[in-house]
DNA sequence: AGGTATTTTGA
DNA sequence: CAAAATACC
């Protein structure tokens, strides 16, 4: 069959030549500006946009909140292609069948994507590459997502890094990253033929968002998904929340970091355009942050590249210890206890603040994803993959690399991890970083009443504190789920023995 | 990118 | 004598 058509199309070609055009095949790029992929097809004649939702094959179904996502940000990607002239061409199904199918039935001949990294699509993507070429399709994938592609960057022997200040030094050293394209300017749609036209699906059949019970209320709040959205949150930052950042990103009570994930994830905006945003920022004096702020901030892309690092060469990073000592691990299967952390009930006020902002804005602020996977982990040991799934359905940034990375390096597991003794105690936390409580009391609105002094630690208050603040502990909210100090110590010990001398170094 | 007990420091 | 540095887990 393949071999027939790829006859046909050679015949085709040399009897009547038609004229160059192209597909773009959208999927974690759903931006216009310093998407090399994109602007490749459109420089090589009219454009083809297509996104297929893909949802049945080997890949991680998406979390519920990142549908939400990819629904707005579809729709936002749909309104720019508009303003441009073009459309953007929406399928469901299995990229393996509907690409080939597409390409030969509209007779482009160059296809372009941006790579993926995670193992199931980079195999669909080699697979695909390799069935269009062979039938006579030119394809062109490109980096949209990364500041290096991560075989760029090795130790000297040429093997994977596993600690990130030497990743991150040897990243730095390959090169200043390439300035970012601007959108194409100009750009010629190429429709859908008529034969395919039944192939095509609206957005509202993609049928992505909540409908009963509509959950996404408070993500419509927050977030504005669509590479304008992503641009104007960037440009806030460097305004703002830059200067002061190395100190400032620590503080859930404050809004001092990019909020920048989600639209990473989806591609609304990479790396190499906040790279130089920030750059350009401090040059043109229109930000005032010291180096010390601009290099912290650089760093956290930096923890993203080294994630992306990671997955690529350890495809199992969401579903297998990449320190394989903690295969035998003791954890504790608790389903009652899980439920409790994933509602924000487990009576420790930081924990179920951080959990709670999740549940309802699809976001957690950095350090309070710290304290909440801890917790879980060391203080209910509760196995890391159970959290990571949580986090994976309910988070809006929810990344392949940075989710997995993240609650293996929490678990201790992870490359470069924290160290088996590092507990984090959500009082000291809280006392830390949320030192007046204005995070609990936004998120966890029955204890606003309590004092400072009390408002991350709720059991210690005496009756009159508590009847003062309207507070029925055990009723109107929980008592702690699990003694800090027990819960401490009986992590200590299940985790010395991922730490025995004769175990592998 | 910790916690905690202990020791040292300095107002 | 409380805060800061240190040692150890």
């Amino acid at each position: 069959m393949r071999a027939l058509s790829q006859a046909a199309r050679v015949t085709e070609h040399h009897a009547n030549p038609m004229p160059a055009s192209s597909l773009h095949w959208f999927r974690d790029d759903l931006r216009l500006a310093d998407n090399p992929a994109l602007s490749a097809a459109v420089a090589h004649g009219p454009t083809l946009f297509l996104y297929i939702l893909d949802e049945g094959g080997s890949r991680r179904p998406l979390g519920g909140a990142s549908r939400w996502w990819l629904s707005r940000s579809l729709a936002a990607l749909a309104s720019a292609l508009e303003a441009k002239g073009s459309e953007l061409v929406l399928m469901r199904g299995d990229p393996a069948a509907i690409l080939p199918r597409v390409v030969e039935t509209s007779g482009v001949d160059l296809v372009t994507w941006s790579r993926r990294y995670d193992a199931p699509s980079m195999a669909l993507d080699s697979r695909l590459k390799a069935d269009l070429t062979a039938a006579g399709t030119r394809v062109e994938s490109f980096n949209a997502a990364l500041l290096n592609e991560p075989w760029q960057v090795a130790t000297k022997t040429g093997d994977p890094m596993k600690v990130f200040t030497p990743y991150w030094r040897a990243a730095r050293a390959v090169g200043e990253p390439a300035a970012p394209m601007p959108a194409p300017r100009r750009m010629a749609s190429l429709p859908l033929p008529a034969a395919l036209a039944a192939m095509a699906v609206s957005h509202a059949e993609l049928a992505l968002e909540p409908t009963r019970p509509d959950w996404a209320g408070g993500l419509r709040e927050t977030w504005t998904p669509g590479e304008a959205g992503a641009a104007a949150r960037l440009s806030e930052f460097l305004a703002g929340p830059l200067d002061g950042y190395g100190e400032g990103r620590d503080r859930p009570d404050r809004v001092a970091t990019s909020r920048l994930s989600p639209h990473l994830r989806f591609g609304e905006i990479g790396p190499r355009q906040i790279w130089h945003a920030t750059r350009s920022a401090i040059e043109s004096g229109d930000a005032s942050a010291g180096s010390s702020d601009v290099e912290k901030f650089l760093s956290e892309v930096g923890w993203r590249e080294f994630s992306y690092h990671l997955l690529f060469y350890n495809p199992d990073l969401a579903t297998e210890n990449f320190n394989r000592r903690f295969d035998a691990f003791p954890w504790r299967r608790d389903e009652p206890a899980l439920e409790r952390w994933q509602r924000g009930l487990t009576g420790y006020p930081i924990v179920d603040a951080g959990l709670r902002e999740l549940w309802t804005t699809g976001w957690m602020h950095n350090r309070v994803r710290m304290i909440t996977a801890s917790f879980l982990i060391k203080h209910l040991l509760i196995d890391w993959r159970q959290g990571e799934d949580w986090f994976w359905d309910t988070l809006v940034d929810a990344d392949p690399a940075n989710n997995a990375a993240g609650w293996q390096w929490v678990a201790g597991s992870g490359a470069d991890a924290s160290p088996y003794y590092r507990i984090f105690n959500p009082v000291t936390q809280g006392l830390k970083f949320d030192t007046a409580g204005r995070y609990v009391r936004r998120w966890v609105p029955e204890i606003a009443g309590l004092d400072d002094s009390l408002i991350h630690e709720p059991w210690k208050a005496d009756a009159g504190a508590l009847r003062r603040a309207g507070i029925a502990l055990g009723e109107t909210y929980p008592r702690p789920i699990v003694d800090l100090d027990l819960g401490r110590k009986r992590a200590l010990d299940a985790l010395a023995m991922t730490r025995s001398e004769d175990a592998p170094g």
